[in-house]
Parts: C-alpha cells; sequence; structure tokens
DNA sequence: CCTCTTGTTTGATCCTGATCAAAGCGACTG
DNA sequence: CAGTCGCTTTGATCAGGATCAAACAAGAGG
C-alpha cells in the first residue's frame, strides 16, 4: 500500500532501530550504509534527565533499550507527562533547535543518535525518510488525540484502566498473549509517574489501583508486577467502545 | 535554513491554501500546475458533519474559510475536542483510509480537498510536499502536547484564560495587534464548543466568563463579542511562563 | 542491627467543578 | 405580538479527586 514493507516486529529489530523504522527494507544499500556510519549511541541512568525543555537539541534519536518520558512542566510544579517513550521510539524534530519539553530516563535508558545536520541533508536525499518519519509522526499524533480524550473526559477508574491496556496490549503484542486471557507484566512506572501521565494525583492513583484489585479486575503479584486474569474485563472499565486490535 | 521560502503569510495565500502551506514558492512550475487540476472545493453549512468517525476518507484536505473541530466522543455522550482547524490548517492523512474521529463544520466552511490517493502519488514524486507535511504535522503534536498539559493539570480558570490568549493570539497574529494593548475579537466557539474544547462542562464555562469579567481580565461586548483590556493581564491568568511570541 | 530513603498505602477533610434546575435573552416566525 | 428555539447565565447541591497527614514496606548503607 505504500512504498514500505510491512513493519517489522520488534523482535526482528537490530541494535539501532531507526534503520528499520524509519527506512524502509527496500532501500538501496548504500542509504543504509550512510545511515550506520552517522549514528551513535548514548546510555542513561534510571532517573537521569536526557535534555530540558528549552536546551538546545542537536541531535534526533530513538530509543533501543529502555523508557523515557517528555514531560511539561509548570513554574509552580505541575507536571504533565506528554509523551512515553518505548524501544523503538523516536525523538526529536529535524527544523527546530530546541527540546519543547524535558526528556527523562525512567529506567536505564540507551538511545540511538544522529546529529541533526547530517540528518536533515540525508532527509533531503531520500525521501522515504522523511515519509517514514511522517508515518509515525501522525502515528504519535493520533496517540496524543486518545490521550486528550482521555485526560479531559475520564474518570479516575476509567484513566488508571485504560494505562494498564495500553502497557498490557503493548506487552502482550510483544509476548503474543502469553496464557491465554491472562495476562501479566511489569509496571515500568512508579506510582507518581502514572500521576503525571493521567492528570491525577499519585494518592488517586494508589487508591483506584486498590479500587481495580478489591473487585477482582486485576491482581498484584508485587507492587509493580500486574496480573490481568481477563483482558475484557479491564477493557471493560476504560470506557472505550470497541476493543481495537487485541488480536493481531 | 530548509529547502523552504520563508513561510507565506496568510494574506498571501490565494484560494488554496495548500498551495502555499505544502508547497514551497521555490518548487517546479509543473508542480504547481499538478496540484491545481487535482484540487476541487467543498462547501458546508454551519454544524453540518464533514465526516464521522470510523467513515471512509478518501481525500485530504485543508481549511480554506470557517471553522471546524475535530471530537472524539465516548459511548455515553461524553466528548471531547482534539482538533481546531482554522484557515489553512491541514486535515487527513495519507496512508490511512478511515476518519479517526468526527470533523465537524462550527461555521460555514469552505475547504480545498484532494483525492486522496493522486496526492499520495504526488507526494512520491515531489519530496517538498512530503517534507512541508512533516513539518505542519510536527507543529500539530507540539500544540497538542500542549493542550495535554492544559487538559491534565490547569484549573477552570486558567483553561479558560489560556483558550481565550490561543485565539486572541492567533486574531492579534493576522490583524497585527490593533489598538496598542486593546485586543477585541470575536470567539467562533459555542460555550458549549469551549467546554469540549477544555474538558469542562458549559456551566463552568460560563461562570468562569463571568469572573474573568467581573474582575476585570476581559470585556463583553456581546456574548461572543471579547475585548482584552490589556493582554498580559489575560496571559497571567493562563499558568503559562512566558508569553512565547505575541510580538512577532 | 539500625537508620535513611524512596515508593506506596490508607485515612480524614476540603474544595473545585459537575449536576440538576430554572430563568434570561435575542432572533426568528407565524 | 406571542411563542418558540438555541444559547447563555445563575443558583443550589453534590461528589470526585485533591490535599494534608500518617504509617508501612523494602532496600541500601553505615
Amino acid at each position: 500500500m505504500s512504498l514500505h514493507a510491512p513493519k517489522l516486529a520488534p523482535q526482528d529489530c537490530g541494535d539501532c532501530p531507526i534503520r528499520h523504522r524509519a527506512v524502509c527494507s527496500r532501500c538501496e544499500a548504500d542509504e543504509l550504509a550512510r545511515l550506520e556510519e552517522m549514528k551513535y549511541y548514548r546510555s542513561f541512568q534510571a532517573g537521569q534527565t536526557v535534555i530540558w525543555s528549552g536546551d538546545r537539541m542537536d541531535f534526533v534519536a530513538s530509543v533501543v533499550t529502555g523508557i523515557a518520558t517528555l514531560t511539561q512542566t509548570m513554574e509552580d510544579g505541575r507536571r504533565q507527562m506528554v509523551g512515553l517513550l518505548l524501544p523503538s521510539d523516536f525523538v526529536g524534530r529535524p527544523g527546530r533547535s530546541t527540546a519543547p519539553f524535558d526528556v527523562t530516563a525512567t529506567t536505564d535508558l540507551v538511545m540511538c543518535c544522529f546529529r541533526k545536520k547530517p540528518f536533515e541533508d540525508m532527509m533531503n536525499v531520500t525521501p522515504h525518510v522523511a515519509q517514514r518519519l511522517l508515518e509515525m509522526t501522525l502515528d504519535e499524533l493520533d496517540a496524543a488525540r486518545e490521550w486528550m480524550l482521555l485526560l479531559g473526559r475520564k474518570t479516575a477508574r476509567e484513566k488508571i484502566a485504560s494505562l494498564l491496556a495500553i502497557i498490557a496490549r503493548r506487552d502482550a503484542g510483544l509476548r503474543l498473549r502469553a496464557a491465554k486471557g491472562s495476562l501479566h507484566f511489569d509496571l515500568p512506572l512508579t506510582r507518581e509517574e502514572m500521576a503525571d501521565y493521567l492528570g491525577l494525583t499519585l494518592e488517586t492513583v494508589s487508591r483506584q489501583m486498590s479500587a481495580l484489585k478489591r473487585d477482582g479486575v486485576i491482581e498484584m503479584e508485587e507492587k509493580r508486577r500486574i496480573v490481568v486474569p481477563d483482558f475484557d474485563l479491564l477493557f471493560d472499565e476504560t470506557g472505550d467502545d470497541t476493543d481495537g486490535g487485541m488480536v493481531a
């Protein structure tokens, strides 16, 4: 349907996600080679800030391993997460030189980076990259709009359930739906980070997690290890009207 | 800095925004001609739905005159606006065939459309279009993230002030800051639409508008005609920490 | 072993914004 | 002009989540 081969499954992805995400498998070999020699890696410890809002940002990057968050902070400290970067996700924008929000490593993090200028130059000669990047950005925009519905109109319980469903679904996507219905996964975020994601306080997050446990929607092996006995049960709590892709 | 000439001011824009927004002035004349012969116009009355969420969408378009909104609706009727389209804004995504949300004309609306397939084909041969589109999409993503901060963390009063500031600023951009400090403009949205934008109820919107009037931050000539005696005063109510571009 | 720290849970109370209800205000029409 | 419709304002009350506060759990490090 497009110029690109079907998206590669994450486990097929080698050490550098950009190579697979931004460039299609039919691109000429020398373009790939050019990309290869441009890239370099940066590692961050959990909790470390990758870049502060307003700072000069002279690279673009994609996540290789670990999780990073994009957050906006108001003067008085109110904080809202506006993006969650998982392996293979992309950050940075060709054509803008300062970061519009904080980027923070929530776990140990490895990113694959390209200096912005040569990356932009390369975009000009290899249109596939621009097209793939457009596609990814449009997906992100769709996700942001789902998120806006969540922030603006969902109840605390629905917000929690939605977040759990998002993470569960992503994990299930990788692990291809483990034990037929029953699903278990690690929560990569603290209660406070969940609160920042959802526009709630950490106390409310904690209370609603307890409520979902009490009501049998989820179980907790440990505080950060979740078991979902029946995904449909969880999904019913999200307020969304269709499942939309649990089954591949 | 890029392949594109500096962005044209809106008043320079002819009858078809895509021509100016999506293609740079240095592009070859025959590309412009090809775009010209592809385009067609569609008109909608205020209140009319352009396309329903989930419907097949076989065109891309940009707004010529009027205002359209993108909204998501939950089963029980809760509604969240996720996009506001002003003249020269773009809708539709190459590479996806169904609309992910409702598009509605809030005023009488004229859109300049291109059938999706030929538009995609053209994108493949004219990389400038893809690049320009990427740039626009990234701007939209930034706007969506600002909006997420508003929805997740701002108070009702801050939300109202932010919305008024956004509209005032946009109007000032066009009319180049009319009466030195004092600014007046029409609100293109009903109280209910404002509520859907802000994740509030229409009653709360009405009350906070009254409060801002009582406190001298705004005046109302008519219910939909706003006077801002001092923009800085309004801006102080938004919770944002820097003005960020009122003055060109 | 104890202490310090970080993340989490739970309780008590408060307050912002939602909900329910009624009335005002134009604009348009018969 | 009365009557209606769409939009807006205002009032009374309610409730969901925030805030303040305390205690718990699990490491890490001395």
